[in-house]
RNA sequence: GCCCCGGUAGCUCAGUCGGAAAGAGCGGCCGCCUCCUAAGCGGCAGGUCGGAGGUUCAAAUCCUCUCCGGGGCGCCA
């Protein structure tokens, strides 16, 4: 409807360049949603932005225009207002046609191709399997996945990825922790479990499960385990995982991949109960072993951007716009996380997607420069990357702010919040802000006071309209002409945004938009609920108020779909 | 010190590629179930859009400065 309406004016504007009263047709035309009735259905201001160029006044530009505006049956009348907008009447025939558009369509109602079929890796969550995922890893879980959704709605070809951390110290630390446990639970008495090791309950039940597994094969004397450590936390976690790889040897490799395996197999599950399924799992130890890194980093220093300094590699990020340059590979030998990364998105840019989406918590943000610099630096255009952060969940306990730390095993997990508040709300809620705002959520609120939530307001609708169906199925094709309440009207109306609110979303990596947008969607449904039967209203009058009713209902449940969020048949 | 995000109604937030008289939910107050699910609806009250300049026919929206809050700045991952 809107995308016809531009065209419209577009025809206009260039009837007029071809009169010569424009010097060139407009490079944009703008056109929106008018706020207020008497304004029509939409409204441009293109004879206020061209009015300067063409030397002439507003309102007599708008004039011209509106002489040479094409016949539609989309159109009713045009007029100008104001300073010189120009106000589109669509007619009411048009509406009653959509409604009957919206339930051909079905769940395809909504869908476009301002993607164009391009490829898009969308990758996201991406936690280290060091332990469970916590409620922030589940901000990033309902947005990717909703972005996601909406990206292939909109009709692009989007894939999702989770890049799993499988190699590095943090890794070796959880190795060691559940080693520790193990240990312990296999009679050792004088261990000292470091604080800086992986606290959580968790770690336990690994040790537990390693031993079902593998009986006393880790079995080593604790003793002589914890004699002359250094001080210094940090340097006595190391030393300790050094002694673990020199006692265990060779088994130290499935000591590590029970831990990394059982972890990432946590992760994956909890991830599913939430709805999101991921297209592919990368893992960051595949780059290591198919040689990518090394290929990434010779490509690099092929292109004249790596360099040598006390002894470590450094790549030189500060020549395309990071603060200072990097190191790669340590002057101790080994690569570094960013090196990880490189290779990652070097990867990722030769698997010919035409745009890649990072999207990183607000703790990563540092992140994005150096890796759009190493993209860069590789002769990758700028613009494919594109990165989108999650800022941060903090959670409450009534007014008290509960600190998280993954490795005290003080944080609360993704599956505590979604036992307490449910599924649905919980994606709801998170989607229902945009992206760069902090979330602060209250536990006790979420769980004393769920029905507050805006997710049951869109999904009661949904139900009640269900609710209707089952006492009266809607028929195929009544007559539309005979619904002419404002009310109707106003339903019809927000129901045609839906197409423009799912390609704005997806234009913007907005999910957001889509969740305000339901809300208003079943705010227009539960008024006309309320202000008018459809049951017993005369027949043919019945029978095109459910015909609308149906309408909203298949796109209450398609718009919900892009959120992840069900839509309940009954509640 | 540098970088990122935010500051809009009592609270939580939309609106920010400039457009016509600032929007919603919650909370508060007043009403509505002999009728399709009251997890609902109708109405009322509530605003210097953090502040100051600037650009413009037009600024919550763009520019500059500034104040306040949150986060990030390792040869850690």
């Amino acid at each position: 409807m809107k995308h016809h309406l531009t065209e419209l004016l577009a025809q206009a504007a260039e009837a007029l360049r071809r009169r010569g009263a424009l010097a060139e047709a407009p490079k944009q035309i703008h056109i929106e949603r008018a706020r207020k009735r008497e304004h029509g259905d939409f409204a441009s201001n293109l004879a206020l932005t061209l009015a300067k160029a063409a030397g002439c006044a507003p309102r007599k530009l708008a004039e011209e225009l509106l002489a040479e505006l094409p016949q539609s049956k989309w159109l009713e009348r045009a007029e100008i207002a104001g300073p010189g907008f120009i106000n589109l009447f669509v007619p009411r025939a048009a509406y009653c046609e959509l409604i009957d558009d919206i339930r051909r369509a079905g769940e395809k109602y909504g869908r476009g191709n301002s993607g164009g079929g391009q490829k898009v890796l969308v990758e996201f969550v991406s936690a280290n399997p060091t332990g469970p995922l916590h409620v922030g890893h589940g901000r990033g879980a309902a947005y990717g996945d909703a972005v996601a959704r909406i990206l292939r709605a909109a009709g692009y070809d989007a894939a999702t990825e989770y890049y799993i951390n499988d190699a590095g110290r943090q890794m070796d630390i959880l190795a060691l922790s559940v080693w520790l446990r193990y240990l312990e639970q296999g009679g050792a008495s004088d261990l000292q479990f470091p604080e800086n090791a992986y606290q959580g309950e968790y770690v336990r039940d690994l040790a537990g499960a390693l031993r079902d597994a593998h009986t006393d094969a880790f079995e080593k004397n604790a003793g002589e385990l914890f004699a002359d450590l250094p001080e210094e936390n940090e340097a006595r976690v190391d030393e300790l995982i050094s002694r673990c790889k020199t006692s265990l040897g060779e088994s130290y490799r499935a000591l590590f991949d029970h831990a990394c395996e059982a972890m990432v197999e946590d992760i994956r599950d909890d991830l599913g109960e939430f709805g999101v399924h991921f297209d592919n799992w990368f893992s960051e130890r595949s780059l290591l072993d198919g040689g990518d890194i090394e290929k990434s980093l010779e490509e690099l220093r092929a292109r004249g951007h790596i360099y040598e300094k006390d002894g470590a590699q450094w790549f030189a990020a500060s020549a395309f716009g990071d603060e200072k340059d990097r190191v790669v590979r340590r002057a101790g030998g080994g690569h570094t996380y960013f090196a990880s990364d490189i290779a990652y998105h070097f990867n990722k840019n030769r698997r010919g997607f035409e745009r890649i989406l990072d999207i990183f918590g607000a703790d990563h943000h540092g992140y994005a420069k150096r890796i759009g610099a190493s993209c860069e630096a590789l002769g990758y255009p700028a613009e494919r990357l594109q990165v989108r952060l999650v800022q941060f969940v903090a959670l409450y306990r009534g007014r008290v702010k509960v600190q998280m730390s993954t490795r005290g095993g003080n944080f609360v997990a993704l599956r505590e919040l979604r036992g307490e508040v449910g599924n649905d709300a919980a994606r709801f809620f998170y989607v229902s802000r945009t992206n760069d705002q902090h979330i602060d959520f209250d536990l006790d609120l979420a769980k004393t006071q769920s029905s507050d939530n805006p997710v049951y307001y869109v999904q009661y609708a949904h139900a009640r309209i269900c609710s209707v169906f089952r006492q009266e199925k809607p028929a195929d094709s009544p007559d539309y002409q005979l619904l002419t309440e404002p009310k109707e009207f106003a339903l019809m109306q927000n129901l045609s945004r839906y197409p423009e609110i799912v390609e704005q979303a997806a234009a913007t990596f907005a999910p957001h938009l889509v969740a305000h947008y339901l809300r208003e969607l079943a705010a227009n449904f539960h008024a006309y609920y309320n202000a008018h039967p459809f049951l017993s209203s005369a027949p043919q009058l019945r029978d095109a108020r459910l015909g609308l009713i149906d309408a909203a209902r298949q796109t209450l449940a398609n718009g919900l779909g892009l959120l992840g969020v069900g839509a309940p048949e009954r509640m």
